[in-house]
DNA sequence: GAGCACTGC
């Protein structure tokens, strides 16, 4: 701890600090700013009025980890002076004066204390990731230090050089630079772009473990399934070469759907005269970090999902790495000792076709939670379409979320939050999942939407990463899962948790279903506070069953797709007359077709429901809608009566924007009419035909 | 009849 570069900054540090609101910090790995800036600041006294140091972390480990270090270098108590807060955990007391958090938790507290007046600092650690959350926090923090100027300190640290930007945001605020302890990596080139980067990768580790000392080599690749063949061709390869002639060799997939005793295989060191191979996904990039990587082979391609607000739907792509991603990827190389970094396109690309900086969270995801989130806060000034953010997500995606969240109820025509919005931004939920709680609780079937809200939560980690021998013990495969009764998804995922309820949480039960055991713990606590926090919501009126006891019947699936059609209403297809193709319903109708993995089910005439509604649209091979649930007709009818009065000038706030602005989207109006403004024709008259179709299929049946 | 980068409240 004691030759900590940041150590040497000290009195400039605090100097810069009590000078000025915002101080910019920019630190490389190792110089000690996650641990060291809460205690020089403690030192200095910013605990003293009895008020608290928050540090934010874009990760739970970090969280508690970190602050564990803290409490020990202190020499204090953990969970006392020092402690931690992430979701389900909280290790603070009343004598908490450096408090370790996740941003997301930290964005929880803001709303119930806007101007969080517990805390003298708030330090943004790893803000250079560019989390939703952070970015989200950094926009806070801005009005924050206009409220609490005399008050409050904010520092901003980051790993890159791009502290400049930042800087700009918060009225030119100073910027520190703290160097780091790694160690020079040697970046190589090749000299075009390989035809397959697998192949490629292939033959430079292959010439890495030949020629080069020993240190193990660290491999990106883009998922699972490159991480899988290039691993089967290292040991072949590895296999064939001459015994003696090199280093043994150990060869490891590192991704995040392995299960968490592979993963930790990592980090037992290589034995002597041993050479290891670590073939892994971006979690290495961040999230794990791999001790004894010496040499790094970077593919330059990452896997991303993407949102896109005009067609509501997600995609993931592989895509180019920024040049940050690949700086961060070398520095793996040089962390013990120097490295090389073999970097699988040329110089030229590295500097003309990667993006400076990776694309912020902010303008990948739907907004609909954050829109709302802003508009729960009780912060004077808060115009949607106007916040300051870091880096401005697009119009058309604060527009989405916009209607989004008024066909949910969640805001009214002229954009205020509604008193349902605002309950609904006090779960930690997707807005559709938050209203089907509320109008589940007037249907009396809270218990079931609780689970089905928690399981939806942890979905992608309920079941195992997939392998050649799980494969066929998937959802459609026989097995003793239940099959949702024909209703979809969200009935199955209801009925396995609630046998998994009855079997008192058998660890077993989910192996045998194979099921992730870590997954459904993740739910039961999900559920957990859900019902904590809507029991607190609902002042004690719960129709809750903590246990599932009492026999399911088709009335309760009823009541509960009634509330999830409801929830969903933003998320609602119509299936076509002839075939069992959907369109999606609403401002941007979409052809796409139900998942192969859902288990929705036809009647006798071979035909799905003429209504469902679904959890994601995700674009793969075609656009695909994953996670139904069957909805009746009559229930559609008031969504298409939302549909009709929807009109975005109104529901950003009134402001009207100019004919360029709405062109191909809403009608230009005189100002004076905005307020009778109608939707253009090609929507009134979608609509038109979509209620024809109802009406005509209310009469045949 | 398809496929899952990584986080987080």
């Amino acid at each position: 701890m004691a030759n900590l570069p940041i150590l040497q900054f000290e009195e400039q540090i605090i100097e810069t600090v009590e000078q000025n609101p915002v101080v910019v910090i920019i630190g490389e790995t190792g110089s000690g700013k996650s641990t060291q800036l809460s205690q020089i600041l403690y030192r200095r006294g910013y605990t003293k009025s009895g008020r608290t140091i928050a540090v934010t972390q874009p990760r739970r480990v970090a969280a508690v980890s970190v602050s564990r270090r803290v409490a020990q270098e202190l020499g204090v108590r953990f969970g006392e002076e020092v402690g931690y807060a992430i979701r389900f955990e909280d290790r603070t007391s009343e004598k908490t004066c450096i408090k370790y958090l996740t941003d997301g938790v930290l964005l929880r507290e803001s709303l119930s204390n806007p101007e969080l007046n517990q805390y003298s600092v708030i330090i943004l650690d790893e803000a250079h990731e560019r989390s939703l959350n952070t970015d989200i926090l950094l926009g806070l923090m801005k009005q924050l230090i206009k409220m609490r100027s005399s008050n409050l300190k904010v520092l901003i640290t980051s790993a890159t050089l791009d502290g400049e930007k930042v800087s700009r945001f918060f009225s030119n605020c100073p910027i520190l630079n703290v160097p780091g302890k790694l160690f020079p990596v040697k970046i190589r080139y090749s000299s075009e772009r390989p035809t397959s980067y697998l192949e490629s990768s292939l033959k430079t580790a292959i010439d890495i473990h030949v020629r080069e000392p020993e240190g193990d080599i660290l491999i990106f690749m883009t998922g699972q399934d490159d991480i899988e063949k290039l691993v089967k061709k290292l040991e072949e390869r590895v296999q064939s070469l001459e015994e003696g002639s090199c280093l043994d060799a150990i060869i490891l997939p590192l991704h995040g759907s392995l299960p968490p005793e592979l993963q930790v295989r990592v980090f037992s060191p290589a034995p002597p005269n041993c050479r290891r191979f670590i073939v892994a996904t971006n979690i290495a990039e961040t999230s794990l970090t791999v001790d004894g990587v010496v040499y790094v082979i970077d593919c330059g391609y990452v896997k991303q999902r993407q949102y896109n607000p005009t067609t509501g739907m997600y995609s993931l792509d592989v895509v180019q790495i920024s040049r940050v991603q690949a700086d961060q990827r070398a520095g793996r190389a040089g962390r013990t000792r120097p490295g090389k970094c073999y970097r699988l396109y040329p110089s030229i690309a590295y500097h003309e076709d990667l993006l400076p900086a990776t694309i912020p969270e902010i303008q990948r995801s739907s907004l609909a939670g954050t829109v709302l989130y802003l508009k729960s806060l009780d912060l004077p000034d808060i115009d949607i379409l106007k916040f300051d953010f870091l880096d401005p997500p697009s119009t058309e995606s604060l527009e989405d979320a916009l209607k989004q969240l008024y066909l949910i109820d969640a805001i009214d025509e002229n954009g205020s939050i509604t008193s349902i919005g605002r309950t609904m931004a006090e779960l930690p939920l997707e807005p559709s999942l938050s209203r089907t709680l509320i109008e589940a609780n007037d249907y009396g079937c809270l218990s079931h939407a609780l689970t089905v809200a928690a399981m939806l939560s942890a979905e992608t980690s309920l079941l195992p990463g997939r392998s050649k021998s799980t494969d066929k013990k998937r959802k459609h495969e026989p097995s003793d899962l239940p099959d949702g009764s024909g209703w979809g998804d969200h009935i199955q995922l209801l009925q396995i948790y609630e046998l998994w309820d009855q079997t008192n949480y058998d660890v077993e039960w989910c192996k045998e279903n194979n099921l992730q055991v870590r997954g459904m713990k993740f739910v039961r606590d999900v559920r957990k506070q859900l019902y904590q926090i809507m029991q607190k919501i609902a002042k004690g009126s719960l129709d809750v069953q903590t246990n599932g006891r009492r026999k399911e019947s088709q009335e309760d699936y009823r009541h509960l797709r009634k509330a999830l059609c409801v929830g969903y209403a933003n998320q609602l297809a119509e299936r076509m007359m002839r075939h069992n193709g959907y369109r999606t319903l609403g401002f941007k109708p979409q052809l796409v077709q139900v998942h192969p993995s859902s288990v929705l089910k036809t009647d006798e005439e071979g035909m799905l429901p003429n209504y469902v509604v679904y959890h994601e649209l995700v674009s793969t091979s075609r656009p695909f809608m994953r996670n139904l649930c069957a909805v009746e007709m009559r229930w559609v009818m008031p969504i298409f009566t939302k549909l009709e009065k929807l009109n975005i000038n109104r529901l950003s706030g009134g402001t009207v924007r100019s004919e360029e602005q709405t062109k191909g989207e809403t009608p230009s109006f005189p100002e004076k009419d905005v307020s009778v403004a109608k939707p253009p024709d090609d929507h009134q008259s979608r609509i038109q035909a979509a209620r024809d179709r109802f009406l005509s299929r209310k009469s045949k049946g």
